[in-house]
DNA sequence: TTAAGTGCAAATTATTTGCAGTAAG
DNA sequence: CTTACTGCAAATAATTTGCACTTAA
């Protein structure tokens, strides 16, 4: 418990964003196991409430964005309108399950190592690469 | 014009789609010069009317929902709340520009060759592959 | 103390839907 | 004919925002 608040505090201090106290809680229920996780606004609602904490959903919508903006936090687009957020800032791939709307990491690594994306294009004249997003779609067999 | 016509009407045949007059019209919007485009329902509902059409934004919505599912369109999934769909439905990577919205193909290809996601993990058991998304994003310098 | 964060409820934005009328096969 | 499509307006879903209040630094 206060291992993960401590986590929570120090993965807040890295972001440097102010540690209120629905912040830490939301930090040690996001990254409080050292383990990284996927959630949307709604569902770390839940998370938050099962726990007991007292956070109203409007604040987890802006601390989401303001953890995003922060850097510590990284948004993934997927279809079907919810935003999903993950503690791994990491450029890594994603599965996603169409029918349910779920994310996943790509753990397994296929036999030839990581998944990667080859001959990246230089980016348009005046701009720059913010980041790739790879979307590995699935749908049930 | 009737080249257009003739271009769509063919093109909603390849997806077994009722042709309908607002369904012909926006076929020949989308496909009629034999470019790829990419569109949103507002931005196509604004061409639409720019060329006199009259089809209603909510026709809009369902059309391209249902040529997506026709298979004759592809919805591409970037921040920013709007759908974007696309005429090239073969896997290709897009360029995002975070700031405008605006979606591009990744037209110009490295030394190397296309862009490529290697080491494409198996899927899950019980799963198959619908598709592979990859989005640039990218940010003004 | 003071700028920033919080929580409501109301507002926005993108999209879908119910239903009566219209048209394609 | 008959089923699917269209259009409007109303409904929904996700997210944002205005504003008075609280709190971390």
């Amino acid at each position: 418990m206060e291992a993960a608040k401590r986590r929570g505090a120090a993965w807040l201090e890295a972001g440097g964003v102010r540690a209120t106290r629905q912040r830490v809680a939301l930090a040690a229920l996001l990254v409080g196991d050292g383990e990284h996780r996927h959630v949307t606004a709604e569902s770390l609602f839940e998370t938050a409430r099962a726990h007991g904490e007292k956070v109203s959903l409007a604040t987890i919508y802006n601390t989401l964005r303001a953890f995003t903006e922060a850097g510590i936090l990284r948004e993934i687009t997927v279809d079907g309108g919810k935003s999903h957020f993950d503690t791994d800032t990491s450029n890594h791939a994603h599965f996603y399950w169409e029918d349910t709307g779920e994310l996943a990491d790509v753990r397994e690594r296929a036999a030839a190592g990581d998944v990667e994306v080859r001959n990246l294009p230089a980016p348009p004249e005046g701009a720059r690469i913010a980041g790739v997003d790879v979307v590995i779609r699935l749908r049930r067999a």
